[in-house]
DNA sequence: AACTAACCGAGACGGTACGTCTCGTCTTCGC
DNA sequence: GCGAAGACGAGACGTACCGTCTCGGTTAGTT
């Protein structure tokens, strides 16, 4: 039957994890190989290789599982003030935590793999995606944004800023001034023209 | 003195670059080893690592020695013609040639290695910046963009776009279409208030 | 506990010394690199590093299995004969099998790696001396040979000609003749007087 | 004509041999290599290349020429003090000057290239058994040796000695002591019946 | 005195093997 | 039957020398 001999181990599973996210905080990546990640978790190598596929699958997963606290999406009612809050919470987690190298490293990873880059795009990004796009569809509903904009160009200005600093900039993210300003500017040609004009 | 002994063979030196840039865009980043590239080159392992200290390097140099190209700057008098000119350029350089893959990885590498991070934001990131800022301070002493404008800002945000679809987005790079869109959202908050008003 | 894990293959450990076995027979002794011997023996490098640290180490097992049939000491009660027929069997030993190659190469290697001088010292050179002085000794018990005999000496003059001829010499062993003149004009300084005289 | 162009520089050949004999006597073998030998001679490699032709003539060449000192022939008219005086004088070199060393390194070197083992062979080893062999003519001249002594037999146990001493006992060289016992023993079997018996 | 051929130092070059490292797989035993 | 331990085949790493090939600069004769 299929319930026979030992089932998986949950304490290894949360180990290899716990031992992949300490790696990646405090080691150059190049130190970061299966073997050494094997040897922190005390755990074989093959139960590595078995569950995850290597150390891409891995690192991916662990990002996930460190990233687990989401963001709040805010609902207060005004769109500036929406908009600044969520992006405001978004770069505090960047630069709060280590997600921000976690980050940096599988974006880079993902250019060398496809499969993971496939991984990263559904459960990462498109997420994200979809979270901003009700934001901002809120406001249009609420007819604080024009009802003609573009709302995909829209996400990839804004995201493309937190990426651009992310990786081009020295891995600084976003200070909330920054923030404030982008969202300022951005509005000015995003509001919805005043309807007594 | 410096000039004595053989001197350092121009060819060798053509010939690996020719080699990695014929690699990067014919295989998979894996199969890019230097042992592979020397040998396609018919060059010694040593010759490289002599001259650029390791793959890195190499592909960073390859890169910029494949973009030597460089792309126009326009100047019309119209900071919207301008501007949308010279992205649409510099996406068409990333469409119609490969350089799309070069940049990608090389920004990928950079996130592993500090020394080619460096290289790339003086090499070639600050260059961009530096040429972009030049046509939008034009704008600005035309009076065509607000004077109290952002202009770091803005790169940011214009770039940005372009990283992200280069990274996030399955490596496809933006479509004249795409920049006008975007040239035109982005001017909306970025022209000057008209003084008749 | 020391089982743990996959253990060792014989198989392997059987592939390396033959492909070094035959290499040293046919080839010279500059293609005899370990990388050449590794893929031979389809075997990773690293399995002949780990077990035998080197190629001088390899070479010395290599040749010890290969001697593994060990020649007979002979016991006729005559030393003249016996040790006559030691010798002569010996020297066939060299002659018919390439083990005079292979003793070549270690006492060779061996000028340059205390080491392996120190494992050729005690697993080869001291057990043959072990058995040829079993040998003399039973002559001097029989009242054979002098009992004021310098044992050693003498094996110092018999091996030295094996050595001698093997090294100097092109390589050409002593022919049967040869160690029946040798053991002829050697006995004459070493048998016993006479008690009768 | 041949003496055009510049004279082969003297200077340079003594540096070279100079750096070879000292780095023969106070390096490992490993690290005599072309290239150190001719950064210490202050000196091109292809200079080395052009004269020599490689490491192992090289060494021959330093050998042979921190051996000029030649062992002086006795003739006393008394075969064993001359055998004797000249075994002694030959092994005393070897024990006060570091001849040995080289002498171990050029046996063993020309076990793996055979041009250099000719080079040995008629260049040191045929002059020495020359030079014994006319000791030993004397000798039988003067009727001190029996006249149908294989004087080939001898000298190759004789030479033997010296040879398996040197290279499979730790590099020590026979004492005067054990000279003196060795050519007893042998004399033992070599001298001359007396004609008066 | 100028020319010129050969030599010299320096050192870059195409190669090859080194010994190490990590990969992902395989094989054993203990739980 | 899962998992740790760890040996395995594979192959790239970066280094060390090999023996060859230019260079610029001597250092003699020869003209």
């Amino acid at each position: 039957m299929s319930t026979r001999g030992r089932p998986r181990s949950a304490e290894s599973q949360a180990r290899i994890l716990a031992a992949t996210v300490h790696l990646v905080e405090t080691q150059p990546w190049s130190a970061l190989t299966v073997e050494v990640i094997a040897a922190k978790a005390k755990v074989g190598k093959q139960t590595i290789y078995k569950w995850w596929g290597g150390r891409a699958a891995l690192v991916m997963d662990a990002f996930l599982s460190s990233m687990s606290a989401r963001v709040q999406v805010p609902d207060s009612g005004h769109i500036e003030r929406d908009l600044s809050m969520y992006l405001k919470r978004s770069s505090r987690v960047l630069r709060e935590t280590n997600a921000g190298r976690l980050l940096a490293v599988v974006m880079a990873e993902s250019q060398f793999d496809e499969e993971l880059a496939a991984a990263f795009r559904e459960r990462f990004v498109a997420r994200r995606r979809d979270t901003l796009r009700k934001l901002l569809e809120r406001g249009v509903e609420r007819g604080q944004l024009r009802p003609d904009l573009d709302l995909e160009l829209v996400m990839d200005l804004l995201f493309g800023v937190f990426w651009y600093r992310l990786l081009v900039g020295q891995r600084v993210p976003l200070s909330d001034a920054f923030v404030e300003k982008m969202v300022k500017l951005m509005l000015r040609s995003m509001v919805a023209p005043r309807k007594d004009r």
